[in-house]
DNA sequence: CCAAATGGCACCCTTACCTCA
DNA sequence: CTTGAGGTAAGGGTGCCATTT
């Protein structure tokens, strides 16, 4: 079973679940609109409102801050430097920054924010795929209910399998779930625990999960041969 | 050598601003 | 035009680790 991202986030995404492809995505599903206009050099004030310069102005009482709008291209280049690097040591921080005409602390703060996002993405599908498993568990559960009822609802007297090496009836004390193969398998008290296939078999389909089924033993046979 | 102080960094939570339906 | 929701840059607090004193 397969979760597909639900978003077409730029987000680059590793998932560590049993049978869960890994899966990325990356459309330049970024705002086409560029609100802030590409700056040419030597313009960025006009969009930059907060800049090295009145930034401790604005944290002590100085002008409500405006926001900085990243444009497509340095978005574009982040998002590239991020997929090579979800870190950034204090070189490639100021050569990012350097390059995109921002302050260090501006591409730290990005991918602190980028790092924030994909790991909201791995969460938000790490809860969508356990509710999917949990919703399949349950019809699994339901599925087994429902057949040890018919099973009892068969064998009102006392249960007995025919062994199909012997041929003779086996009391019901005998059988278990083999969480392995999924089988019911009967234990021969002379012999030791043989793994046996009989005519009902007990199918589990579970994602890759191994349940561990109670055994049928509990119940008493007093009818054995 | 050891312990306290310091600085840098990542993470987390939150706020403020912006855009869009 | 207004409003609420969603996205995101940035602020501030905290913990960890390495380095310095």
């Amino acid at each position: 079973m397969a979760v597909l991202p639900s978003s077409s986030s730029a987000l680059e995404l590793t998932i560590s679940m049993p049978g869960f492809a890994s899966s990325s995505s990356l459309p330049s599903s970024v705002r086409d609109l560029d609100i802030n206009q590409v700056p040419s050099i030597g313009a960025e004030e006009d969009w930059i409102t907060m800049n090295m310069d009145d930034e401790e102005e604005s944290s002590n009482g100085g002008p409500p801050r405006k926001k900085l709008r990243l444009t497509k291209e340095q978005s574009r280049l982040l998002e590239e430097s991020f997929r090579q690097n979800h870190t950034l040591n204090p070189k490639q921080k100021e050569a990012l920054a350097m390059q995109l005409k921002l302050r260090p602390r501006q591409v730290e703060v990005w991918f602190q924010n980028r790092r924030a996002r994909s790991k909201l993405k791995q969460t938000e599908m790490e809860c969508e795929y356990l509710k999917r498993w949990f919703g399949s568990l349950t019809e699994q559960n339901r599925r087994l209910q429902r057949e040890v009822e018919e099973l009892r609802a068969m064998k009102v007297g006392p249960p007995t399998v025919i062994s199909p090496h012997s041929c003779e009836p086996l009391p019901a004390s005998t059988l278990s779930m083999c969480p392995r193969c999924e089988r019911v398998t009967t234990t021969n008290l002379e012999k030791g625990p043989t793994k046996t296939a009989i005519t009902t078999t007990i199918t589990a389909t579970t994602m890759s999960t191994k349940v561990t089924t109670p055994t049928l033993q509990s119940r008493q046979s007093p009818a054995a041969c």
